[in-house]
Parts: C-alpha cells; sequence; structure tokens
DNA sequence: CGACTCATTGATTACCTTCAAATATTGTGG
DNA sequence: CCACAATATTTGAAGGTAATCAATGAGTCG
C-alpha cells in the first residue's frame, strides 16, 4: 500500500508541523491506500461526493470550476503536500475540479473516519480548519490579485507565488524548477486570453524576469520579480500535512 | 451583555442549522459579550492578531484587502450571521481587514476559549471547518467571475448572489432589500474602475435587471438576473451559526 | 510524414480605464 | 438660514490594455 506515514517523505520538509507518533498512528489509521493517476486523468469533479480525500504525494495539478459555457477558471495548482477533497469531506460536494496534470500519486483517506478524527483528534481537527482557512486566505490574495493587477504585474505575482512555493518543497535547484503546465492553464488561472498571456510572458522575459518554457521555470532574481508583482513578504508558514 | 444564544434571532431564521441544548449552553460561555461598532469603523486589521472573535449580529460591513500602493480591493460584504476572525483564531493573522459599513452589532467570543470548543465539542468545530470551507467556496467562485465575467455579467452575477443572502437572512421584502454601500465599495470587490461601474449599473437598470441607489436594490425578477449573470442555481444551504 | 497540440506573432476590435467636469446630497460653521 | 466643503453619483471624451481573429512555426506521436 504504498509509503508508510512515519516515512512520508514530505512531511520531513522543514515546511511541514512535525506530527506526534499517536499522530501518525492515527494517519496510518486513516490513510487507506494509495493511488496512481495518469496526466490528464479527473481526481475529483465538481458537484461529485466522494467517500474518499486525498493528499497528493507527488506530481502536480489543477482545481478548476467550469461555466456553463465552457470557459473554465483554473482557481490553483495542486502540488506535493496539498490536500485534496475537503470541501467534498466537509461540504458533502465539491465546488471545484481537480485533474492531474503530470502523473500524480495521491494519499488515500477514508471519509467515515473524519468523523473519528473530530472525536478524537481534536489537533488534527484543528489542522483541518487550519487548512481550509490558509487555502480561504490564498484565494483572498488571489482574488484581490486578479482584481487589482494588471497582466504585467498579475503573471509576476503568479510565478512568484508559484517560486517561493517550489521553493519550499524543495523543488528548485538553484534558478530553476519544474512547472509542467501549458501557458493555457496560466491563463485561466488569470482570467487572461492565451494571447495576451504569452506576450505577457515575452515581456517578463525580456525584463529578464522569469523564463517560462518547456516545463521549466526560471527566475534568475526572486525579489526583482517580486517587486513587479507588488508581492508582500509573506514569508511561507509552517504547516500542517495531513 | 446582551442576548443570549438561547435566544438569538438570527438562529430562528431557516437558513441556520438547529442546534443542540449542549450546544447552546457551550455558546452561552463562549460567549463573552456585545459590541457595537459605529459605521465606518474597522474591527479588525490585516495582519492583527486578536483575542476574541465574533459574529456579526445586525448591520453590514466590508472585507477588504489593501495593496502598497493603495489599491483596495473588497473580498467580500459582511452580514448578520457571518463570523468574523476566522483567520485570526486559526492562523493567527488576519490577511484581510474588516470594516464596519454602517452600525453592526457583533457577538464577542473569547479566543482563548477556542482550544476547549476543539477538544470538547467536536460537531461545533467541525461547524468552524464547514464555515472555513464554505468561504473557501465562495472565494472560488468569486474568483471565477472576476477571471471569466465581463462587467455586465460580471455585475449581474453580484448583485444576484447579495440578493439570495439578503433573501435567505430575510432582509427583502418584495423586490427591495437594504444595500446601504457605495458603488466604489462594489467597484473594489470586482475589480472594475468606479466610471465603468457606474456605467455597467446603468445597463442593468436600463434593462429592468437591478435598480440600486440610496442604498435599496430593487430587483424584480431574481431568475433574470441570474441568467444574465450565469449563476449557477446554487441553492443556499443550511448552515451552521457560531 | 501527416495529424495534432502548443507557442508565437501581427492586425483589428472592443472593453475598460483614466481624465475631466457636472450634478445631487449632506453636514458644518458663520 | 445660507454659503461652503465634502462625499457620492452621473455623464462625456480620449486613450490604453486586453480580447479576438488569423496565420505561422515548433515539437510530438502513431
Amino acid at each position: 500500500m504504498g509509503i508508510k506515514c512515519r516515512n512520508c517523505p514530505i512531511r520531513q520538509l522543514p515546511l511541514f508541523d512535525p506530527m506526534s507518533s499517536t499522530e501518525i498512528e492515527f494517519m496510518e489509521k486513516f490513510k487507506v491506500g494509495e493511488m496512481n493517476m495518469e496526466p490528464g486523468v479527473p481526481i475529483l469533479a465538481e458537484g461529485a461526493n466522494t467517500p474518499q480525500l486525498y493528499t497528493a504525494l507527488s506530481g502536480m495539478g489543477l482545481r478548476y470550476k467550469l461555466l456553463e459555457d465552457g470557459r473554465r477558471h483554473v482557481i490553483s495548482l495542486v502540488l506535493p503536500g496539498d490536500f485534496i477533497g475537503l470541501q467534498a469531506g466537509v461540504l458533502n460536494q465539491m465546488t471545484h475540479s481537480v485533474e492531474a496534470t503530470t502523473a500524480m500519486t495521491l494519499c488515500v483517506f477514508d471519509r467515515s473516519e473524519l468523523w473519528s478524527l473530530y472525536r478524537n483528534q481534536p489537533a488534527r481537527a484543528f489542522d483541518l480548519t487550519w487548512l481550509a482557512a490558509n487555502e480561504e486566505r490564498f484565494l483572498g490574495e488571489a482574488l484581490a490579485a486578479l482584481g487589482q493587477r494588471e497582466a504585467y504585474e498579475l503573471l509576476a505575482w503568479a510565478l512568484a507565488r508559484i517560486w517561493r512555493k517550489l521553493n519550499a518543497l524543495d523543488m528548485t535547484s538553484g534558478t530553476v524548477a519544474p512547472l509542467p503546465y501549458r501557458q493555457q492553464d496560466l491563463a485561466d488561472a488569470m482570467g487572461l486570453s492565451l494571447v495576451h498571456t504569452n506576450k505577457t510572458l515575452a515581456k517578463l522575459r525580456n525584463s529578464d524576469l522569469a523564463f517560462w518554457s518547456d516545463g521549466e521555470l526560471t527566475v534568475p532574481d526572486i525579489e526583482a520579480l517580486e517587486e513587479v508583482g507588488l508581492c508582500r513578504d509573506e514569508s511561507l508558514r509552517k504547516r500542517p500535512l495531513i
């Protein structure tokens, strides 16, 4: 059934809170298996109510919403350590879809045990609320970014945020990090057209701020990029891992 | 100290979940008082970490974020029944500011009791996560709206959502409801300029879809408005009240 | 090698912003 | 009580940012 929680490679990262042995024990009972997803495969669909919850172990994905007329809005990226399905677990219904962009490995949890978590593991319950509140925080920032920034600033903001997160996940080497998405994905996340996204990325390139091609993002100077993106110095705080 | 939870007028609304007598008992201990805010007064500031949490009892407010250069983005409205300070309670830091637009009455809770809630009231802890996840849901929808809709659709979407919520709170009478904000507030929420917001509101008026002036919103036909706003039929589900 | 997907570039159009000014409406002090 | 300041709404005009339309280039795969 794959990796035991006690050996979880992700939890070793300094980004994540340490876990007590009692908690690890509980998590190993909570975890019912692992799942491997092919690239492009849907993980959860908007409106669905699944019996399982997930944590991304490896690979990258997307959260998105579809409008009736086919327009798509990408809500956020899914990176290793991200919890998937909180809304299904709590609201009984996903309000966005999730799909794998690259091949992904997911930890699978049994949703029916969620109640036991709230009854017997108050600290873990608190962590779940933390994750939900943190997602709320991120979406609030994204909303302000989309609303107030113009394309050039906005893309700088997005790439800087992504860079910081990849860095915290120890996925950067020097000035390079993997970013295996299409320009269309980023365009759908920013509410910009593909054409304009492409042209704005070219500007960032010409300004030596960010180079993104062939699934690799190169950022020579993250602080310069953050300055253009009007990023606050939001240091990534330690966070719980489910 | 104002209203006792058992007599809470808000919880009577069909929008909210019923509460067991044990829960009411706990909430009455959790609640430490009430607070009256003057119009325009800040309730919580971004970055702050307060010892108190709130629930809006009456009046209306705004959640917003400020960019360094002074631009403001309005995240959402604060209406009766809304919980204020979840982020401070869980993340130890507000990631947006909250201020009263009209005079407001707030229930005040003692944040240091939050742990006791997680230890002793798992159902209430679950409700808190529910609220956080629900906020995440709303912000995801707002993000998709800002990203994918043009101004005319967007304002229709926003006014329709607001109308539905006011209606669920029993604040509508016929086709009229109070909406005591400025056009600038709505503009800052939609990421549009004041001028364009004004002109687009005029179009909605000319289409007989929505009339908003002097703090009053009139919607002759909510379903027509929702159609323009591309609103899903998201019926407002029952929700917990803290 | 042809079909397909994705990235890139140019030209045109349109939505939205900015600038500017006029018109209420309200509160204040002489 | 009226003049004046301050706030909010409304309207017109001009300019810029971003969308759409269209076509080409580059890489992958069966």
